[in-house]
Formats: structure tokens, sequence, C-alpha cells
RNA sequence: GGCGGGGUAGCUCAGCUGGUUAGAGCGCACGACUCAUAAUCGUGAGGUCGCGGGUUCGAGUCCCGCCCUCGCUACCA
């Protein structure tokens, strides 16, 4: 048994999530945390909405309302959905309370004072009215290579180039309009190249992560240079240094926050919820996930997000720490321990409509694009479960993959009802109807003995699959597991020992132990139907423990609320095959999951158009 | 442009450090069965492993070149 940290990806809280967010970081970090629970770990798993930045500043101002009102918003949404998907958070916090903004300073304050923060000045655009910094990509003009329109600061989509936007030709203000102004600016900058050797030597250790994943990290390298960790904003944190605490127009860059936010609600979390050995409350419980060497952490994330959890999220720690070419001493969380794996997923498309195949390829999940498939809706009409075993089994692990209605429908109607429910509703109905409970086996057979041999080595192999964040191999392993417990009943013909009692009465018993394994094996992809399974076979229906949201107070404002996820897993079982008792009454099953009308893909496509 | 991923049966993909007739799931065809949400079980058809060279006794697997495709390359998050 081991302390793991399962760090997971921050939403952004500008919106509602859509169904690529979350088979991203969402349902691939639950699966690996229910199951280090089963294994006999010591999970911690954190995370929260992200509220700074200029996105949500802008939104706010379009809608003429504070930006804290717009996080609360899509903080609401993003909990609630991410709830209703069984993601099993110890805590989902948020990047606005009190205490993420101590601990970010405290950082700040350490990594400058260790000497890995150096003021730098600066030449970048600025809104004149504002005076807040314009993002190159909320700058807009001509585009000086190619003279194209509509060219942004950063790149121009029609030649592809990569700009400057200080060449931008009548440069304009996506936000208002306006001309930006180019301005010289004081700013903090994260001295990475003096971090860079400690960086090296720490990924060169990094054998096992998914190669893409620490190639493209070790090639950030490279060319390394300082990087910004202050902006010119007045929605963020303030920067706790003299002369800037007070300035309302310099804040933290939020990347510079948002991955802080691991260690803040972990700190959060021990602060609410820690407990010693005996029960007593420890607020200093997080210690164990952050400051132990034989902690390992895992960082859950899409592809985008690489570079800021390979690199500038272990180079505040390393500067924190003390521990790049200047030196230094830790501060008062003492020595922080770096990520022991980065894994990132690649992205779920949208594939073409049906009637738009070999027109132009896939079309990314965008909200702006207006093509999208929000969470709350896809939970809205389909069991969690269908989804969560459509990312499970086909999601974006290693490469890109395509979304679409029909291989939703299929995956859903051909393997999860088919194969795995049909296998529990066949077995509940037949001891339901011989027998009204678990019968008592006689002597088992080859072909018992062999069965159960066989779900029990998957104990084995799909836990080593998940343990490696392979969900798609798990969750294939599975369900080759359960297509041997369907041939069992194809070869005891059950339903032909009416005259054999006895033989009957072992065969539904060793069906019923290896169902009731399967869905062991099952549970920590479909926990929601694994609780349905549970109850099917004469259960409390607790096979698999679920989140709750908590309306909390501010640890240290009492004026302010807000809505966590958290949850007391404490009572998961263990993973490893658990005995049926005999005489558990088994009544006639209803099924567990729900067959998809095929009418669903042209009705979903509809939607989609917009129809 | 630079970097990276991918191009293997109709579809989605496995194939580690090169080694017998290239695998799985789904789909399809045929057969069996009838406990079960017409689910299940069995059998079968189907691939010159993107293209062209090369190394080797032997390459889907290594090397070179090319083509196609997706992504990353930001003061966005």
């Amino acid at each position: 048994m081991s302390h793991i940290l399962s760090a997971v990806a921050w939403p952004y809280a500008n919106g509602p999530r859509h169904i690529g967010h979350v088979a991203g970081f969402g349902v691939p970090s639950d699966v690996f945390s229910r199951y280090m629970r089963m294994a006999g770990h010591d999970v911690l798993m954190v995370s929260g909405t992200d509220e700074h930045g200029t996105p949500i500043l802008v939104q706010a101002e379009q809608e003429g309302v504070d930006p804290i009102v717009l996080a609360d918003r899509y903080n609401r949404v993003i909990v609630e959905d991410l709830t209703s998907l069984g993601l099993t958070y110890d805590l989902f916090t948020r990047t606005t309370t009190k205490n993420h903004y101590a601990v970010v300073q405290e950082l700040f304050r350490t990594v400058h004072r260790n000497g890995y923060m150096v003021e730098q000045t600066t030449f970048g655009a600025i809104s004149p009215s504002t005076g807040r910094t314009l993002p190159d990509r909320f700058i807009e003009g001509q585009c000086p290579l190619c003279g194209a329109d509509g060219a942004r600061g950063d790149q121009c989509d029609t030649c592809g180039q990569q700009l400057d936007p200080i060449d931008l030709k009548n440069p304009v203000s996506r936000i208002n309009g306006e001309t930006p102004k180019f301005v010289e600016s004081q700013h903090f900058f994260l001295d990475l190249p003096a971090l860079v050797d400690s960086l090296a030597t720490w990924l060169g250790g990094r054998t096992d992560w998914r190669p893409n994943v620490l190639k493209f990290s070790l090639n950030l390298l490279d060319d390394i240079r300082p990087r910004a960790m202050t902006r010119d904003i007045d929605w963020g944190i303030p920067v706790p240094l003299p002369g800037w605490e007070d300035n309302p127009t310099k804040r933290l860059y939020v990347w510079f926050d948002a991955v802080i936010g691991y260690l803040s609600a972990s700190i959060e979390w021990a602060r609410r919820f820690g407990m010693d050995a005996s029960g007593a409350p420890n607020p200093e419980a997080w210690r164990a996930w952050w400051n132990s060497p034989d902690a390992r952490s895992f960082y859950f994330m899409g592809k985008d997000n690489i570079t800021f959890h390979s690199q500038i999220w272990p180079a505040e720690l390393l500067g924190y720490d003390g521990r790049g070419s200047r030196g230094g001493e830790p501060g008062e969380y003492g020595t922080l321990e770096l990520p022991t794996e980065v894994v990132s997923s690649e992205y779920l498309n949208l594939a073409p409509l049906s009637d738009e195949r070999n027109a132009d390829g896939t079309t990314k999940f965008s909200s702006s694009r207006g093509r999208v498939i929000y969470v709350r809706d896809m939970l809205a009409r389909y069991q969690p479960d269908a989804f969560r075993y459509y990312v499970a089994s086909n999601g974006p692990e290693s490469q890109d993959v395509d979304f679409s209605w029909q291989s939703f429908l299929e995956r859903t109607n051909n393997e999860l009802v088919a194969g795995w429910g049909n296998l529990v509703n066949r077995s509940a109905a037949m001891v339901a109807k011989n027998f009204g409970e678990i019968p008592t086996p006689g002597e088992l057979a080859d072909v018992d003995r062999d069965v159960l041999a066989r779900v029990t080595a998957g104990f084995d192999t799909v836990g080593g699959f998940i343990e490696n964040n392979r969900l798609r191999a798990g969750v294939s392993e599975a369900m080759r597991v359960i297509s041997d417990v369907n041939k069992y009943v194809s070869d005891t013909e059950p339903w032909k020992l009416k005259t054999d009692p006895e033989r009957l009465a072992t065969v539904l018993h060793t069906l019923t132990q290896a169902v009731s394994d399967c869905n062991t094996l099952m549970s920590p992809f479909l926990p929601h139907s694994a609780n349905a399974v549970d109850a099917v076979l004469g259960g409390a229906g607790d096979a698999a423990p679920m989140p709750r949201i908590d309306e909390v107070t501010d640890l240290d404002d009492p004026e302010r609320q807000y809505p966590v996820i958290t949850g007391d897993y404490s009572g998961v079982r263990p993973w490893a095959s658990r005995p049926v008792v005999p005489g558990t009454p088994i009544a006639k099953p209803t099924p567990v999951f729900t067959k998809l009308d095929a009418g669903i893909v042209d009705e979903e496509e509809a939607r989609l158009r917009g129809e």
C-alpha cells in the first residue's frame, strides 16, 4: 500500500464542459483512482475549476457581470456534471478560494526568494482603455506576409504563418475594437534556464511515460527560456511582493496559479477532512502525498496541457524546493515532490455527421464552432456508464479518435448491453426462477473450476492494464473474461438441468460467483451499474462508492460559500474475488443497461446541425 | 518551416527488443441453442500490414526516400 496522488486537470470555468474534456481527463483519472483504492492504495484525488485569466474576464464583461459571478455559475455547472459522471474526487474545489490564494502566494514568494523568479521588462500589447495585457490571439489585423484580413496576432489562418502581433497591419482588439498599444512593462519571469538541468535529470528518469508525452516534454527543454508569470490584468492573484501586491493591474499569470491548485486543493482537503491514524482531525495530512519520495503522483490531462505539467509545474516545484542551479531552501511546505507521471490523453473529436463523410475530414470539438456535445446533454439522455464505457474502450488514449453517435450506439448495444448486461440478466433470471436465492453448490466440475480460474485471473490482467493507464486494453480484457462466462453458460446449458437439481445448483452458484467477480472487474469503469448489478445479485447496491456535492464555507472567509465534490471512499471493495453467499435472495431482474434505439443517431445528428 | 503521432481485415484497433500459415472486438455469412434486453455459442469469408528502395537466412516489426493524415509549435486556457 502506498500513497497515490491523482491530480486531475482543472476545467476552465468559462462554460460547460463537453464530452471531449471529460474523455481526456475525467474518465481516465476516475477509473485509475477507483482501481488504486480497490488495490489497497491510499488515493488522494484532487482538482477544481480554473477561474482566472483573460477569457473569463472578457466573457464576464460582455455579459456585464463580475468575473466571479461568471465563475460561480460555471463552477456549479461543472461540479454537477462531474458528479453525475461519478468522478470520485476527494476534493474538487476552485482557484478563487482564500486558501488557494495563500498557497499560490507562498509558492511565488519562495520561488522568488530562491532566485528563480526574475524581473524583466517586456514589450507587448495592452488595451489602452483598460491597461490590460492583450494576448496575441485577441488581436486581429491584416497579415503582413500574405495581406489577408482577419489574421490573428499569433498566426494567420490564411497563409498559416506564425506572426508577431506588432507586425500586423491595422491591428484591432477583438475584445472591443480599439487599436492596441504596444508598451514596455515590468514582469516576473520564471527562470527556466536556471532549472533546466534539474528538469532534464527528472525527465531522464521518466522511462515509463507514454512515449509521445515524454518525447514532447524532452523537446521542450531544447530552447527553454524564461517565461513571464505575471500579467497586466486586474483579475487574478496579486503578486505578493512589496510594491506589487497593492498594484491593481498586476496579477499572477493564470497558469502559474492553476497548476498550484493540485497542492492547494490537497491542503484544503486536509484542512477540511484530513485525519490522523486515530481519527483526529489533521490539517497536515496532505504531506503524505507531497513530501514523501515514496508517494506517487499521476497527472491527468489533455495533450494541450502537457507543457504546463512537464515543464512549468515541475519548474515551479524545483524552484520552490531550491533544487535549481542557484540552490535555495524550501518554504514552509517543505520539499515538494515532482510528478511521477504525466498521463496525457489525445483529443476526442467529433466525427463528420453521417451525411458529411468524405467532406471536410473531422471537426474538432469547439464551442465556438457550435458543434459540441456537452456532458450535461449526454448525461441527460444516456446512462453515465454507457458514456464511460465508450470512453474507456474507445477513448483518445494514444491518438485522436472520432466520436460518432453511430459508434456510441454500436458500442453500447453490441458490447455493453449484449455482452455484459445480458450475462447479468440471464444469470439472475435463471437463479431467480430455479431457486429464488443463490443455491448451495455441490462438488465443482472441471468446467466450473476453469471458468472461475479465468475470472480470477482477470484481476491481475485487468488491474495491470489500469495501473499502467491502459484503459482500452483493460476494458477489452475484462470483456474477454465476460465472454468466457457467457461461453460457460452455453457449455453447461443450465436450462437442460431441471432433472439434476444438484448439478443445476452447482452451475448457477458458479455462474453467480463469476458474474459477481466480473462486476468487480468492471466497477472502476462502470461504477453506477456495478451498484445496480450488485443489487440484482441480492447485495445492497454499494459495490462502488459515489461522490457527493457539499455546500461549504470558504475556510478563510465566512462570507463565501461554494459547492465542492467530495466523498467517503473508505468502504471500497478489495480488488479480488468476493465469495457470494448461498441463500442470498435473488429476484427476477430488470435490465441494468438500456438498449438504445437506432433512431437516436438521427435525433442526435439533427441536434448537432442545430435543427 | 520545425517537432511528434498515425497510415495493419468493411469499421475501431493489438502486434515488446525482427523469426512458424499476420491477431482481437464489432460488422457480415452460415449453423446451433432458447435461460436472457432477438441477447448467447460455434464455424467461416475477408488483409501483397500507405508507396518505393535497402539491411538480413528471415521485416508489419530495423535503415533511407516519398505520399497521405492528425496534432503540437502562443503573452489562449
